[in-house]
DNA sequence: ACATTAAATCGTAATCATTCTTAATAAAAA
DNA sequence: TTTTTATTAAGAATGATTACGATTTAATGT
């Protein structure tokens, strides 16, 4: 996913081009990292003074539902980050300092026969916390 | 863990016995499932009305701690259980609608050997979603 | 370029889970 | 039974998120 790809989509889905929706895009694909919506206000709104919560997690909403973000949630708080670029399953490791990542490639669903007969599975999360060598 | 057990360990670490901690302690014992602050104040009040939300937060926190309870976060609030009997690490299947849980014996972590020599890994969390046989 | 229309945004209030504060109460110890 | 200290109630405060009515702006057609 990038910035050209993701502003696409939203044409396609009929949703407007805006600048603030843009600059959104454009810092994700900077930051490689999971973000708060706090960190996405804070970091836009130099340009735009009087930038609103509501519009923030508007958009992240949007984004998340056109798959262009994908979302975790970590002591209570959202926190988004650009979809990952290959189609593969995968999972994350996750700075719990500053949201940096790193792709874990193996599933373990894949491995583990669920006899969960009468367990209805709709999904799973496998997360691997700890600090990156910046945060260390 | 057992009500018994739990109330020993609080004497044992200089917290008083109350008939509200015991309940709450009977409540999770009897009801094997994850259950969130409200649900728990809504089990107590008949019998103490005018039950604090802080009481309750307060004694789950403390249960935490304790390790009495086990927590995890689903949609944006806290739910707790009563701690596996076992020692065995493991992880749950875990039921959106009610809480109720089934072991999930395998751990994903043995298996993968995460060479993030960059990464200090301190945690992690592997919890598979759906809907058991009842709520279906 | 201009007018029209529907979407996007602002400003602010509301909501929801959780935590904090202070005074009153109850359990354990002396 | 008195004292000590933990626990609780009540309600205010917090922090993240969502909702709302009014205003602005992007896209579309003229
Ligand atoms: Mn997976
Ligand atoms: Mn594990
Ligand atoms: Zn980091
Ligand atoms: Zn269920």
């Amino acid at each position: 996913m990038d910035v050209v790809s993701a502003l696409k989509k939203l044409k396609d889905n009929g949703y407007k081009h805006t600048d603030k929706r843009e600059d959104m895009l454009t810092l994700f694909s900077e930051e490689k990292r999971y973000l708060s919506a706090k960190e996405v206000l804070e970091n836009l709104q130099d340009e735009y003074p009087g930038l609103s919560f509501d519009t923030i997690y508007r958009n992240l909403s949007l984004f998340e539902e056109l798959e262009i973000l994908e979302v975790t949630e970590l002591n209570g708080e959202k926190r988004f980050r650009f979809s990952c670029e290959t189609n593969h399953h995968h999972h994350h490791l996750i700075c719990l300092q500053c949201g940096k990542t790193k792709h874990i490639d193996v599933c373990p669903m894949e491995d583990i026969t669920l006899k969960a007969s009468d367990f209805n599975v709709t999904g799973h999360k496998f997360e691997v916390y700890g600090y990156c060598s910046a945060c260390q």
